[in-house]
DNA sequence: TATGAATGAGCGTTCATTCAT
DNA sequence: AATGAATGAACGCTCATTCAT
C-alpha cells in the first residue's frame, strides 16, 4: 500500500505547511500539525524521525518540484537570455501563486537550526548551479561577457531574486511579483547602464 | 552616571556578540552572556527588557555604525558609480574584518522570531534607502538608465551583496571577500552583457 | 491446536528471554520481542494480556521447571543435609549453566513494578517452602537444632543463595559458582563456628 | 548561606523519600516531589542534575548515616560475635523504625536503571566490607572457623539479612523485625546444627 | 488467528524572567 | 544598582496497547 503510505505522508506535509504558515515556526508544535493532519501525534513519527525532518522533507519535496520545473524550462530555452528569463519567471510566479510555500521558505524555515539550514542549503545548491550553467552557456554563446566570474555572479543573481521575494512578502504582497520579472531580468542582463 | 550605565550596556552587547559567535543562537542562554559580561543574570534585565532586545540592540548599534560609515562615504563620493563602489567596498570589508559580527548577522540572528526579524528589517531599511538614493543620483547624473525601477533594483543589489557575504561565510571564508568588490560592482553597473 | 498455540507461546517467551538478556529490561520493547519471535506486535497480545504477563510467565515457566527439579531431587535425598546440598547445587548449577536466565531473573526482572514483583514472589514462594520442608525434616531427623525458627531460617538461606548468585553475576562471572556449593552448605550447616 | 542551601537540599530528599514510599518508583514524578517539597519543579534541578541523582543521593545520605553507625558500633565491640550482633541489630532496628526508608531501599530503588543500581552497589559495598572485617576479626580471635571463605560468607550473611527485611516488609510488617535478631545471629554463628 | 499501522497519554528538563535581599 | 536563587510554562518523543483488515 505504498500509495496509502504516501497519502498520509503527504497529508502531514500539507498540514505542516499550513500550520507553519499560520502560526510561524515557533508556534508550530507537533500536536498542532498532527491535529491539522487529522492524525495522532505518534503517527507523525511513523513517517518522520524527528520534527526537523518534516521541515527538511517539506523543503525537498516542494522545492524539488520547483527545481525540476526550472531544469525543464531551461532545457527548452534556445538562448541563455531566454533561460534566465524563464528562471526568474518561474521563481516569482511559483512563489506568488503558492503563498504558504513562499512564506515558509522565505521567512519561517530560515529561523531554524544550523542542521536544518545545511539541509536547506543542499536543496538550494542545484538551483544555484543551474544559474551557473546558464551563465556559462551565455558566455559560450557570446551573449554574456566573457570575463564574468560565474561563481560570484550566480550568487548575486540568486541573492537578488531571493531578496525580491522576501521583500514582497514582508511588504504584505501589496504588488504583483511576476510583474517584476521584466525589470529584474533587464537589470541582470544590462546592469545599471 | 550615564557613562557608567552605558559602560555596562556596552559590556553586555560585547559579551552577547562573542557568546553568539562562539555558541550559536540556540546555545546562547542569558546566563552564558551574563557570565561572559561579568554580571549577574538579573542585571541584564536592568538594561534590556527581554532577551530579544539584546539582539535588536546589537544589530542597531553595530550596523548603525556601519550605516553611518556608508552615509559618510557616499557623501564624499562625487559620482553614483563611485558611491556604489564605496557601499560595496565597505559592506564587504567591514564584515570581512569583523568575522564575529558577520557570523552573527548573516547566520545566527536570522534564526530568530518574526518580531526580531522585523526589528532587524528596520535597521536594514536605511541601508536599502541609501542604495536607493545612489540609484536616483545616478539617474539624475544620466549615468544610470532612466527607466530603472529603483524600488526593485535596490533590493536586487542588496540581496546580491547579502548573499555574497553569506556564501563566503558558509564556504569557511576560503577566499577574500574584498577581492570580489570589483567584479561585483562591475556586474551591477554593466549587467551580464 | 493446543500444541500449535503452545508453540507460539513458547516462541515468545524464548524471544523475551533473549531480548531482555541482550538489551536489558528498559531496552526490551514489545516490538523488539515480537521481531525476535518472528511475529507481529499484535500477535503477542493474543497470548499475553499485558507486557508484564510475558515476564511473569517467563518467571513461572522457567523457574517452575527449576522448582520441579528441586522437588524431585529432594524427594530422592535420604537426609535433610543431603537435600539442602541438592538444593544449593541445583540453584547454583542451573543458573550458572543458563546465564541468560540468571541475568534476567537476578538483575533485569527486579527493575519492574511492584505488581510484577509480587507475581515473582508467588513463583518463589514454593521454593522457599521447599527449604522450609527440608528444615523441618532435619529437625525431625534430629539432624538440625530443634529450636530453629524455620520461617526465619528459610529466608536467611534463600537470601544467602540469592545474593551469592547476584554477586557472582555482577562480578562478571569471573569464578565458578558451583565451586561455592560446599562452602555455602557448610556455612548453613555449621554456621560461623 | 550553606545552611540555607542544605535546607532545601534536605527538603527535597525528604520529600522524595515520602513520595516514593507512597507512590512507588514509577509513580514519583518530579512534579510530585517538587509539590511535596514545596518548591518549583525547576528548583530541583538547582540541587540535582538528573532525577536519578535524587535517588542516588537519597541512598547515599540515608544509608551513609546507617553505615557510619555500623562502623561506630563495631569499633566499640570487643568481640566479633558482639560486632556481628550489633550489625544485625542496627540493620533490623533502623529499617524497622524508618519504614519509608526501608520500603524505598528494599523495594522501590531496586526497580531502577542499571546506572542507579551500580551507584547503589557502591553505597552497599562498604557495608559488605564491614561484614568481611568482622569475619576476619573473628578468625583472628579464633572465635570463627579458620577455614571460612570470607568473600563468600559475607554475601551469605548480607543476603540473609536483606531477604529477612524484604520479606518482613512484603508480609505487611505483621511481626517485629528486631525480635528476630537473636535467632538470626544464632543461625549465622551456629548454623543449622 | 494474525497483522502492523495507528493511537495518545505521559514526563523529564530547559531557560527566560522575576523578585526578595 | 546589583544579585542569583527560584520559578513554572512549555514540548518533543516513546511505546504499550488497540483494532480494522
Amino acid at each position: 500500500m505504498a500509495s496509502r503510505k504516501m497519502e498520509k505522508y503527504e497529508l502531514i506535509l500539507e498540514a505542516a505547511l499550513k500550520v507553519i504558515a499560520e502560526n510561524g515556526f515557533h508556534g508550530s508544535q507537533i500536536s498542532k500539525i498532527a491535529k491539522e493532519a487529522g492524525v495522532a501525534d505518534g503517527t507523525i513519527y511513523l513517517y518522520f524521525k524527528k520534527k526537523e525532518d518534516i521541515l527538511i522533507s517539506l523543503f525537498q519535496e516542494r522545492l524539488g518540484d520547483l527545481i525540476a520545473a526550472f531544469n525543464e524550462s531551461v532545457k527548452e530555452s534556445s538562448t541563455a537570455d531566454e533561460a534566465l528569463r524563464k528562471v526568474c519567471e518561474i521563481h516569482f510566479s511559483e512563489l506568488e501563486s503558492n503563498v504558504n510555500l513562499a512564506y515558509v521558505t522565505q521567512i519561517e524555515l530560515r529561523q531554524s537550526s544550523l542542521e536544518l539550514r545545511v539541509a536547506i542549503g543542499n536543496v538550494v545548491k542545484p538551483y544555484i548551479q543551474l544559474i551557473e550553467h546558464i551563465l556559462e552557456k551565455g558566455i559560450q554563446e557570446k551573449s554574456f561577457r566573457p570575463d564574468l566570474d560565474v561563481k560570484l555572479t550566480r550568487l548575486l543573481i540568486f541573492g537578488g531574486l531571493d531578496e525580491a521575494v522576501t521583500s514582497w512578502l514582508i511588504s504584505g504582497r501589496k504588488y504583483s511579483l511576476t510583474a517584476q520579472v521584466d525589470k529584474t531580468v533587464e537589470f541582470f542582463l544590462k546592469g545599471l547602464k
